[in-house]
DNA sequence: ATAGGGTTAG
């Protein structure tokens, strides 16, 4: 080892190998052996007949090699027989199977060799409990197996899928032999339990031992480099990766296109993807991620049409990625070209496809599509994602009844919910005010267990608050122990949304006090409390904070909220000089709390020179026409109010009819016709209404 | 024996 100087830049450790002559023109032939996607058509249409123990059709055989298997004398019956059948119920999926295979091997007083315990401990990863893989590590290490690096290796991914990072590590470090398998599956296993930083240095440590890097480790560390965004790093290791010729690999490029996408360099991502001798359909899907995280949805569509024309055969995975795509931006016909080619390629019936398809057409705001691809799944083929799509786009399209009723159906059929599922109930409750529809899913909550979930904890506060229940929220607020952004700025409206805007600024302190950076959102929340209370100056306060400190652009909710609470407390000329000095041009929600103020306020001159704006923005919507009229009737103009009413009946085209009348003093506006504009109910103030 | 790509939440 004459790397150690140079040590601080680990790629520079790299470097000094060179071109590993052994492994470099064919470093990974053997390495293609992946998992088989199974093919689960989930349309009903064409459902296959039930069949207990399902076997893939091209393994028939295996039933048959079982059967003369379980025929033979146990004294006939090699270890390698007993390793293949295990081995193969595992590739089949059937891991019951080989587990109790491995059982019978034991209850027969056979001694497995390393081969059979690589395999259970595989099984065990996948599906087992901890305790029975701890139980035969204990085994292992008694009667000396472990001393194999097959069998510690095994050992490692074990502890690392099953979550226990520190178990595996342990593990690790302990062992008398290891070879790259060894430090590639340590790596990974900290990559996949949050640990990439980890992961990076125990391959600085991998090359002080001297031991050589293989394509699975320039695969392993890509993937720590994009999870750490940790670009620069990620060149060095493409350079590696060329010098060893390790980029001919198609999952290596695939590895270093993702890396470059995650990383924020779609460009250089477009040139490894260019670059590539042969094009895999992952290589293609990771392509089609890149653009769509980098907001380019239209190329990541054209990538997808390109895919097929250039001999790729397009996968679950690369449809349900552009249909991603189009569901964050594609225009409308895109969404219909890439429906249509799913259809002629034949995986519609991919559960996950068909769940993206819904959650695409739910949130692009066409439900009933949604909703037709939903009822064509069969009700046994529909998963937690399923139900969650469709829920969740009821609830993002203020369908609340709809996602209610669907969430009770999914109760009714015993769907177990999971954390997900209650997020996207909880909306629907609020929007209904439904305290006792809330509790009820508060209830689902606690059973599944989301009390440590964010998501679920936010949405429970921001449910309560809606439903008149501040002081529940306030309870689930106390009991987390960590909060985000979001926790505090559901708390915030919380108390803004009832009156109490001294404590909503007691709030805001104690959130940045814990260095919490707030955002538009937040901002928003607590103008919106200064607004309800009175709060003048201390709205200002930080109206001003959030532009200068913050750097965080107003929008037009902000706008409008300064002007309602400067409208509120009759401060109208300054409201409107707010107005005029605004960055970007005000919409009618800017200009309305004004007009509010001049009714509150009786200005009729102010709200005759407000209207006129509002009017000129949208002149078919008919609230804004009431609001002046009822102007005129606050401040008992009689004569304005009729000639305004006079006006309106005459205008063109207008469908609707304006009448007034007295009652106690007072005029009352009614309107009469078809509402294009559903109003508020909330704010109606002073206008009757007579609909049809 | 080890690895890479996709979907649902705020």
């Amino acid at each position: 080892m004459k790397t150690t100087s140079t040590s601080t830049i680990p790629f520079s450790s790299f470097s000094n190998y060179g071109v590993l002559s052994s492994s470099a023109t064919i470093p990974f032939s053997s390495v293609s052996t992946r998992r088989k996607r199974r093919h689960n058509c989930v349309f009903s249409s064409s459902k296959p007949p039930p069949q207990t123990p399902t076997l893939p059709p091209n393994c028939s055989d295996l039933g048959v090699a079982r059967q003369v298997f379980d025929e033979t004398p146990n004294r006939d019956r090699p270890i390698f027989a007993w390793n293949v059948l295990m081995n193969e119920h595992a590739k089949a999926g059937d891991l019951d199977q080989c587990l109790s295979l491995f059982k019978d091997m034991l209850e027969h007083g056979i001694q497995g060799n390393p081969h059979t315990f690589s395999c259970v401990l595989k099984c065990l990863a996948s599906s087992g409990s901890v305790s029975e893989g701890a139980a035969l590590h204990g085994y292992l290490v008694k009667s000396g197996f472990i001393s194999y690096v097959a069998v510690g290796n095994a050992l490692i991914t074990f502890y690392s899928k099953r979550r226990r990072i520190d178990s595996a590590l342990c593990l690790f470090e302990g062992m008398l032999k290891r070879d790259v398998v060894s430090w590639n599956s340590i790596m990974s296993g900290c990559i996949s339990n949050n640990l990439a930083e980890k992961a990076i240095g125990l391959l600085v440590k991998m090359r002080l031992w001297g031991i050589d890097a293989d394509a699975m480790t320039v695969i392993c560390v890509l993937r720590a480099c994009a999870r750490t965004c940790f670009l620069c790093f990620g060149r060095a290791v493409h350079g590696y990766s060329i010098k060893s010729r390790f980029v001919e690999e198609a999952n290596v490029s695939n590895s270093l296109i993702d890396m470059y996408g995650k990383c924020g360099d779609s460009d250089s991502a477009g040139r490894v993807f260019r670059c590539m001798y042969r094009r895999t359909a992952v290589s293609w899907t990771s392509m089609i991620s890149v653009y769509t995280r980098d907001g380019r949805f239209d190329e990541a569509v054209d990538l997808f049409k390109r895919m097929e024309e250039e001999g790729v055969q397009p996968d679950a995975f690369a449809v349900s990625s552009v249909l991603h795509a189009c569901t964050l931006g594609g225009s409308l016909e895109h969404r219909r070209d890439v429906h249509d080619q799913i259809i002629r390629i034949g995986l519609e019936s991919d559960r996950v496809v068909a769940n993206a398809l819904i959650d695409m057409y739910a949130k692009c705001g066409s439900v009933t599509d949604a909703r037709v691809v939903f009822d064509r799944i069969a009700s046994t083929a529909k998963d937690v994602v399923t139900w969650n799509a469709m829920i969740g786009g009821y609830s993002k399209n203020s369908l609340t009844n709809e996602a209610l009723s669907l969430f009770g159906e999914m109760m009714r059929l015993q769907v177990k919910p999971n954390c997900v599922t209650i997020t996207c109930v909880l909306p629907a409750c609020a929007s209904l005010s439904s305290l006792e529809q809330g509790r009820e899913v508060h209830g689902h909550a606690l059973r599944i267990g989301c009390y440590s979930d964010m998501y679920v904890m936010n949405a429970l506060m921001d449910m309560y608050t809606k439903s008149g229940a501040l002081d529940l929220a306030c309870a689930l607020f106390d009991r987390m122990e960590a909060k985000d952004l979001l926790s505090w700025t559901v708390i915030i409206a919380g108390y803004s949304m009832h009156g109490h805007g001294g404590q909503a600024l007691v709030t805001f302190k104690a959130m940045r006090a814990k260095a919490i950076e707030p955002n538009a959102a937040s901002f928003l929340a607590i103008l919106r409390a200064c607004s309800h209370s009175g709060l003048i100056e201390e709205g200002q306060k930080f109206f001003d904070a959030m532009r200068e400190e913050c750097k965080i652009e107003p929008e037009m909710e902000h706008y409008s909220c300064m002007v309602d609470l400067l409208s509120r407390a009759g401060r109208l000329t300054e409201a409107y000089s707010f107005i005029e000095s605004m960055a970007v041009k005000p919409n009618s929600s800017v200009w309305t709390p004004l007009l509010r103020g001049c009714q509150a306020h009786q200005d009729v001159k102010l709200a005759e020179k407000v209207a006129e704006r509002i009017f000129e923005l949208e002149p078919e919507n008919a609230e804004h026409y009431m609001l002046l009229a009822n102007v005129y009737a606050e401040a008992v103009r009689w004569n304005a109010t009729k000639k305004f009413i006079e006006r309106l009946n005459r205008r063109k085209g207008s469908s609707k009819g304006c009448s007034w009348i007295e009652i106690r003093g007072k005029a009352q506006v009614l309107l009469m016709g078809t509402t294009r504009h559903t109003p508020n109910p909330r704010r109606s103030g002073h206008c009757w209404r007579a609909w049809d």
